[in-house]
RNA sequence: UGUCCUGUGGUGUAAUUGGCAACACGUCUGAUUCUGGAUCAGAAGAGUUCAGGUUCGAAACCUGACAGGACAACCA
């Protein structure tokens, strides 16, 4: 049993499950920041969130919790030619939709503006920062190349009395984009780029979305976040790789600022990588401004909202993020293990119903025409309590096409002619005549019912060796449903150095399949109510469905235990 | 020819800190089944990038290679 400590941790649940976990467990051992672990998710607004993003919230969110600790949301902000409100909005949507929730801490790093300057100004008074205004080309190259030191701005030894009043200006916009930018002064010879005399402050005379007309200079990343970590209280700054290099900057940042034993401890892991996908903002608009995908909501999308509108779950995402862990390894995870994830969750949960997508009408011509019997089924094999419904049956019904063979290979052992198969709840039929049109295709089938087998077992104690799933013609709802392939035939299509992702792009990613028959029961469904198409897979209503039509995405398939022959 | 990070079955992770390399996905068998699903039972698949060293004992520690990644935005 869990035992429960006066800090209200749970003891069971403390053994470390990665190693930020681990470090977290030692710092705490360690008594640093006084036991508290507070933790922060920090996306810039530019863009909608990805599976990326939603790995990076359950580990903020979710390691926070296991220690007893507390998670902010905070809006990074500090670059107003990238950011919008419309971003912002579906990044709070897509945090509340996986479960998460930062009460009241709200933040953004633009709420730190002001602290920023004045924090700047301290470090221009004590000669640790200054304005230079060189061109952004002559910066860069004074800055050398990792392998090669830079060399020192001439701006570089102002006095701070003279920079004070050139960043004063600065900020009440007497120089132009471009004209000057803070600079922090650390070490240009060092073998790490980022402590070259970092930028702290660049001069954008653009208006903010929620500072408004109040700031022309803002703040760069590297010198606001660690500072936006500090006042929040943040114990452990979770970020991906690519920040590593970043790290010494954040602490040099933090070492001028802190005034006591607490310090923000940034922490890197590798960012998420799916087979058969591109996981970068930059590629992801990409694909939507040109139109490759219809939208950040695609079911085909690795957005969040796209896999929303596909019908993944929230318990799925946490699932998948939970198995694929948290390490410093730049490596690719498998696509079948959100594919399972999403399996695993809708096989517990999800409604049975029977549907067609490829229609192959069957005749029973021993049945009395003009009958509806209504047959039970059994609406979630997995979980007693869901009960039953009822599937009406008649004469004339619709099979699935591939579940016919006119000349069946040995191991097909589903409808032939002379063969008999049970219809799922309902009887045995066997199959007497195949109708063909001029082509030769096939078209209909004549079968006959043994009305002793009703409900679907034959009193004899006869066997079949398939089960088929059907829908009666009269009473299905027609419907539209989309089958949608991997967005990509490559397993790793970003990364070829010399192919573009796009030409790894799958034709065949969207089929549209309008000629569907689905049993009466989906009617009551809403948009985004999934169900399992019994032998089909997983399914749900798209928000595109209208009074006179309705649309399915298949969510994924189910697991094929056999192979096509 | 710089600095930093990372190398464990096909893939993702683990190995309680030096003690028989474990789990999951995937793959393949078989049982069972009114979903070729689910479930159950089982199998194959790595000797931990390589070479030295320390040790009774190394995936882990040390040295050196090799491979991959990150860093040279007034992006985050």
């Amino acid at each position: 049993m869990a035992e429960i400590d006066n800090n209200g941790i749970n003891q069971e649940e403390i053994l470390p499950k990665n190693f930020i976990q681990q470090q977290i467990i030692d710092d705490l051992a360690e008594g640093k920041n006084g036991g508290r672990v507070h933790t922060r998710f920090p996306p810039e607004p530019n863009g909608y969130l990805h599976i990326g993003h939603a790995k990076s919230i359950c580990l903020n969110f979710g390691t926070a919790r296991k220690f007893g600790g507390l998670t902010n949301l905070r809006f990074d902000d500090t670059n107003p030619t990238k950011e919008d409100t419309e971003y912002v909005d579906s990044i709070m949507e897509d945090v509340r939709w996986l479960g998460f929730d930062w009460d009241d801490r709200l933040y953004y790093a633009s709420d730190y503006f002001d602290k920023l300057y004045e924090f700047a100004v301290s470090l221009i008074k004590t000669g640790k920062a200054y304005v230079d205004f060189q061109s952004q080309e002559v910066i860069s190259e004074q800055k050398g190349v990792p392998t090669r030191p830079g060399i020192d701005s001439p701006y570089r030894n102002t006095s701070p009395e003279e920079n004070l009043e050139i960043f004063a200006r600065m900020k009440d916009g007497f120089y132009n984009e471009g004209e000057c930018v803070l600079r922090a002064k650390i070490d240009m010879s060092s073998p790490n780029m980022h402590m070259r005399d970092p930028l702290m402050y660049r001069i954008l005379k653009q208006p903010h979305h929620r500072t408004g007309d109040k700031w022309c200079i803002y703040p760069m990343y590297d010198y606001a976040h660690g500072q936006c970590d500090y006042w929040e209280g943040i114990t452990h700054s979770i970020c991906t790789l690519e920040f590593e290099v970043h790290r010494p900057l954040y602490d040099w940042f933090i070492d001028e600022l802190k005034d006591s034993d607490y310090r923000p401890r940034q922490i890197e892991f590798s960012r998420l990588n799916i087979t058969y996908n591109v996981m970068s903002k930059r590629l992801l608009l990409l694909m939507v401004k040109e139109g490759y995908v219809k939208g950040w909501d695609d079911p085909r999308m690795p957005t969040i909202c796209g896999l929303r509108r596909r019908g993944y779950t929230p318990e799925s995402m946490r699932a998948f993020s939970d198995r694929v862990g948290v390490t410093k390894v730049d490596g690719v995870t498998d696509v079948a293990v959100l594919e399972y994830c999403i399996r695993e969750d809708l096989n517990k949960t999800a409604q049975r119903v029977m549907g067609v997508i490829d229609p192959l009408k069957v005749v029973i011509t021993n049945y009395p025409e003009g009958l509806v019997e209504e047959l039970d089924a059994i609406n979630n094999p997995e979980d007693e309590s869901k009960g039953k419904r009822k599937v009406p049956f008649s004469r004339e019904l619709y099979i699935e096409r591939e579940d016919f063979m006119e000349n069946p290979t040995n191991k097909f052992y589903r409808l032939s002619v002379g063969r008999e198969v049970r219809l799922r709840y309902s009887y045995f039929i066997k199959c007497n005549e195949v109708i063909k049109n001029d082509q030769g295709e096939v078209i209909e089938l004549h079968c006959t019912y043994d009305p002793e087998t009703r409900g679907g077992n034959a009193p004899d104690g006869r066997k079949v060796k398939a089960t088929l799933h059907w829908v009666a013609v009269a009473q299905a709802v027609k419907a539209e449903v989309r089958l949608y392939d991997r967005l990509f035939t490559d397993a790793d299509p970003s990364g070829h150095k010399d192919k573009d992702f796009l030409d790894f792009l799958n034709p065949d990613s969207l089929s549209v399949l309008t000629d569907c028959y689905i049993e009466p029961f989906v009617k009551n469904g809403k948009p985004l109510d999934s169900f399992q198409f019994e032998r089909l897979g997983y399914f749900n209503i798209d928000p595109d469905t209208t009074t006179d039509k309705i649309v399915f995405n298949r969510i994924v398939s189910l697991k094929d235990g056999f192979k096509k022959l």
